[in-house]
DNA sequence: GACATATAGTTGTTTATACAACTATCCAAA
DNA sequence: TTTGGATAGTTGTATAAACAACTATATGTC
């Protein structure tokens, strides 16, 4: 027997993400004012090049938990946008390896800075050790359902 | 000062949605196992119609937190699919009021049961307490934000 | 009653996601 | 060395979201 058996209505917010959805378009908001010309999605991938440049598509399927057609198309987009170049790698030319530009490089402080300003903003008034609790939830239900 | 400034990495969780993205997902997948031939987001209009049937598509708008032409093209697909009719109100007749077909009627058992299901098994291991923890902290974020 | 303004809904455009089908390259086993 | 399967990426198609611009109807005020 299940003990997460879920009031009607509740169960609506979980499944729609609402809140993930109000921080997204927080965010959005927040670069648009900021004239960062990027999209969310566009930004996470972005992040994950500011971690580590120069990696594979499929890299950036796995970290950003997309399939493979849509970074073939964020990617097309931000190549577009000069903001990274596909460099087709030696070693296995069945790789593009994904390099960001110089103009991208300087995007990289002010976007998190908003993106930080934008959690707070999200959490404000939500004491540590609950966040802490909501993020292990959340992860366990992403480990439940991968 | 803010109590809750993010490490690097927890942030791109949140932001992203990733545990709301996994639900969606294997909830469809489970829809589609079934034979139920409706995507997430024209059950997520369903889910409010089966509470309330004949409601506006402004009231729509609001219950599932869209935007106008998101709606229009909702409804469109809906009622293109044969789920639901529009018929514009004699009260008001800029107004479209949405009804259910017997077809959709019929939907409503065996869709909530494989939503239900889809998150028991996303919730499966953690304790009833926090998940109540992280609704409230989800409802928080959302309450923040709007 | 006429007009300004607000509200309900639609249409056009851009971006993104999911799935299936495809091409090119790599690699391992016969 | 050939061949067959796996992997990396692309393209086609359908659905959806966000934003701006639009039409039609309602309403409050003079």
């Amino acid at each position: 027997m299940s003990n997460n058996h879920f009031r009607r209505g509740e169960l609506y917010s979980f499944i729609t993400g609402k809140a993930s959805t109000a921080i997204a378009r927080r965010l959005q908001k927040k670069f648009n004012s900021a004239g960062l010309n990027v999209t969310i999605e566009q930004w996470s991938v972005l992040y994950h090049l500011w971690k580590q440049d120069g990696i594979s598509q499929q890299e950036l399927c796995n970290a950003t938990f997309r399939d493979k057609p849509s970074i073939t198309r964020l990617v097309d987009n931000l190549e577009r946008l000069q903001l990274v170049k596909r460099v087709s790698s030696d070693a296995d030319r069945r790789m593009n390896l994904i390099y960001l530009t110089r103009q991208a490089q300087k995007l990289q402080e002010q976007s998190m800075e908003i993106a930080e300003e934008t959690l707070n903003e999200a959490l404000e008034g939500v004491p540590p050790e609950r966040i802490e609790i909501c993020k292990e939830v959340l992860q366990i239900v992403y480990d439940n359902l991968k």
